[in-house]
DNA sequence: CGCTCGGTTGACAACCGTCAAAGCGTGTGG
DNA sequence: CCACACGCTTTGACGGTTGTCAACCGAGCG
């Protein structure tokens, strides 16, 4: 089943227009369940989209049956607008009730023509997926398991943007965070021990934890 | 010295106009020595680049003295457009008489705030940078030193884009591969000797090579 | 001629992936 | 209410791959 076939029934509704939103009179949202498909790999690109709550994962399986994970979509996140015809990669929720906002695409595009406004908007939301993807390239480019997972919860603390000091939320598993940083489970949980025994974060609980050190964790090169 | 002196100097000449440029009237095109500074990171975007011929090196320099080669460069990219104030990366020329094109950035978003086709150009230039950092993380996400350093080869075969079964050239050095693709030289030199040994690759001197088997190339895992 | 730089090869140790097992929390069914 | 099963996480043991250190080769150049 399609994605776009969420769009435009029952489970759909008319988002209301706010001030700050990019398209808001275009907007309509969908929710999602845990593990449910947002869109599928080589599907058409009919929409552009934004994460509104929730979190999802973008990811390819390889020929190998590894599955890796492209990036994370937290809230306020723009994803889909890169592929041309089809998608070159699915994207799934990884939280129940993930709320995606949807742009018909065409419709989209046509109004960029007469609005430069909104055509300089578009131009800033993708700059900003290509600063994430960059940032991501750099995270993937350490060395030692320690080096990526702490770069991998500075970048999730970032990306919540609380005040310093505050928990970080966690919505992924085990699995996803092994998958987007390409190491096994098992290395991503020893990293996070040796991490806390370490006293650099604090695990409270399995999907949240604090910074105790964050230049520690800014350092960690291993 | 900032990139931006070069533009506007003796070195620059103003570029013909030509049909399909996508901005030829405003292009400065300027030429670079191999090594040579074509912006440096944290200096302020004051143009868009676009690579005419040679090429470059995206990179950052770790806090651990590590050198990240973020992407490479080569005729027909863009770059330079992600960055907000400041260039978040270094970029360097890899070879010799490397020609880079600059477009003044205030005078282009002007441009392109009345210019609709204009705007679609400029999107699907950032829509392409996207879909290469997307397929360059897919890269690095493989495990295996052989199969980096297949996918690698398999990049720098598509983008010079000649004729199947034609020589590839690789204008960067062995360590700039191991530094683009997070390994040692070392492994980079072992990985090609093995695939040419398995008779997937011939290596024609040291900066060119030959695909005998693509099927073999797309297979390599390890 | 001798230097440096880029590339290749070898030896060894460290790190990480794999296999295995056990703990833990949650939900379901008896 | 308890028992059980299942998914997720953690920890342990072991082997393979890769980084490090070292040596050597060849080309270009002063």
């Amino acid at each position: 089943m399609l994605a776009s076939s969420q769009f435009g029934t029952d489970q759909a509704s008319v988002a209301p227009r706010r001030p700050g939103d990019l398209l808001g009179g275009l907007a309509v949202t969908a929710r999602y369940a845990r593990g449910q498909e947002i869109y599928a790999q080589d599907s058409p690109t009919e929409h552009w989209y934004r994460v509104v709550g929730g979190a999802a994962r973008r990811f390819t399986v390889q020929t190998n049956g590894r599955r890796q994970i492209v990036d994370f979509l937290l809230p306020g996140d723009h994803f889909g607008f890169a592929s041309r015809a089809v998608h070159h990669f699915s994207v799934e929720a990884i939280l129940d009730g993930t709320l995606v906002e949807g742009y018909p695409r065409g419709r989209v595009e046509a109004l960029a023509d007469g609005d430069p406004h909104l055509g300089r908007d578009i131009r800033s939301v993708t700059a900003a997926e290509i600063v994430r993807l960059q940032a991501r390239i750099l995270i993937l480019g350490r060395i030692g398991s320690v080096g990526k997972v702490s770069a991998f919860l500075l970048e999730m603390a970032e990306r919540s943007a609380g005040r310093p000091g505050t928990a970080v939320i966690l919505p992924m598993s085990r699995y996803d965070i092994a998958d987007y940083l390409t190491l096994s489970v098992e290395t991503v949980s020893r990293a996070l021990t040796t991490l806390q025994q370490r006293g650099v974060i604090r695990l409270q609980g399995k999907r949240r934890f604090r910074i105790s050190d964050r230049d520690a964790l800014e350092d960690s090169d291993e």
